[in-house]
DNA sequence: GCTATAATGCAAATCATTCGCATTTAGTAT
DNA sequence: ATACTAAATGCGAATGATTTGCATTATAGC
């Protein structure tokens, strides 16, 4: 894969943010890079494991960069996402299904966060 | 919500399988009624917690019909899907994250199935 | 610098899902 | 049973995210 100019922001962009990004988000900061373009790219970041895609709805997906292994907690009433860490590898001894191969775990979590949990109450 | 012919069609549908199906393969098994209108009492079961929607990747979601909370494995190579369970209680103890209420556990995993196993090794 | 190949821009195409609106139906009250 | 009202349906058109075809341009190696 080439290293080109609009792959180096793309990263740079994923890579100061905290939250994930959807490809139109990335392209309200990169407006120069067309569109079809940032999807191109997303997508070979993922299959080079760059970058992780993630499935959170019906919605967009929403991109992120591929640090350590880690999961989600989404909040129901602002959509705000929470990143976590749990012992995976204690997790996938677990969860072992009787002739399935696990390879990747992936664990999300629904409900309220802080920010809400009171107003709910 | 009112019992419609057309809506026990579709939980009739979905009962008697053993996979989560998409809206076009109920569409396929029930040709006489409107796939818009299967779209709209599905998102309406959803809603009354009747079945459950599956975003399980980025093409068309899945639906099934909601007995027990479970769980999925998916195959990699022929998108095979296994149901599991795994004890939710212990597990959202276990990921018990700072201010946030967890209202929802999904685990998904993903890896090779039986079929596939011994041909990829 | 020259070349072969991968990357990009642009517009058009896809595909799942949703909407608007006229028509029909279920459930309820007469 | 009849009438009435709100919900459900069919149909086609609209949406919105993502992909694709193709001509043009940039990258990496020689
Ligand atoms: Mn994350
Ligand atoms: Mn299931
Ligand atoms: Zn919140
Ligand atoms: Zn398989």
């Amino acid at each position: 894969m080439r290293i080109t100019k609009h792959r180096q922001e793309i990263l740079d962009v994923l890579d100061h943010s905290e939250e994930a990004l959807s490809a139109s988000a990335i392209h309200a900061s990169l407006p120069h890079i067309n569109l079809a373009t940032i999807y191109r790219n997303l997508e070979s970041f993922v299959e080079a494991g760059t970058i992780t895609k993630l499935n959170l709805g019906g919605e967009e997906a929403q991109y992120e960069i591929q640090d350590e292994p880690h999961h989600h907690a989404i909040c129901n009433e602002c959509n705000k996402v929470i990143h976590f860490t749990v012992d995976d590898e204690k997790l996938v001894k677990e969860f072992a299904l009787p002739g399935f191969l696990i390879t990747n775990l992936e664990v999300t979590l629904r409900g309220t966060c802080a920010t809400h949990k009171t107003k709910t109450k």
